[in-house]
DNA sequence: CCATAGTGATCTATATATAAACCATTTTTG
DNA sequence: CAAAAATGGTTTATATATAGATCACTATGG
């Protein structure tokens, strides 16, 4: 959960204490992808800093990717997770190419917005 | 790829200019997974704002998420895809935590460190 | 045993991801 | 059709993720 609030600059609300918090689900599944990318590069027998070097990243980055850390940006983790042989989706690309033709086609479908019958109902009192 | 350079300052090669590239696979897994978010919201007929909201998260960030940017935080799109009903792993909680310790177990086994055997190889020949 | 590669941690400075506030457009409802 | 709601862009200011440099420790291989 973000807090934002009271910190008023140029008269606009700014961000304060970030302090997002996470499902259990996400925090395990992040966990558990970084553990997979760690035992995929040791039994590849690559160091942190060949694969460091492979993604584009600091060994620092791939160090927290490794722990499980929620703040790493996708595409590195991503990234990665393919270097070492970690399937995600447990796909391979022009299986995922289909999957998302197949997606965009379902959601071509599906109604543009969600109105909510909120109806803010004329409250006025 | 991170370009890092010439930009000195307090003795400290600083970064330049980030400009990160990413394999097609990476690209195409994290359209897939921001496209299955967006349909599974939209079948569930809820707005982008709810799915925000309840993610402690911005709209904006929800609508990168969709779009499959790969700078977004992988836990906030984690998040994202827990509460609209896609799984990760196709695995619930119970079998996740159970695939952790497992990995665990793996690596426990594995070897601590990769020495490579670089060894400039004494080649004086 | 010893040299050294690998790991893990901390620290610092910036690039940038993020939230909020707008605005325009599209879509839905009545 | 009109109003309301949702979406999808912007733009702006800051919190923070990141890279790199160190340092201490571990463990590997000779």
């Amino acid at each position: 959960m973000v807090s934002y609030g009271l910190y008023m600059n140029q008269n606009k609300a700014m961000p304060i204490s970030i302090t997002r918090t996470y499902s259990r689900y996400s925090r395990e599944a992040t966990l558990l992808l970084g553990e997979l990318i760690r035992v995929a590069r040791k039994e590849r027998k690559l160091t942190a800093q060949e694969v460091a070097d492979r993604a584009g990243i600091s060994r620092g980055l791939l160090q927290r990717i490794e722990k499980g850390d929620l703040k790493c940006e996708i595409g590195a983790v991503f990234e990665v997770a393919v270097i070492v042989g970690v399937k995600l989706f447990a796909a391979d690309e022009t299986t995922l190419t289909r999957h998302i033709r197949q997606t965009e086609d379902k959601l071509s479908l599906l109604p543009k917005s969600m109105r909510k019958k909120s109806k803010a109902v004329h409250d006025d009192f």
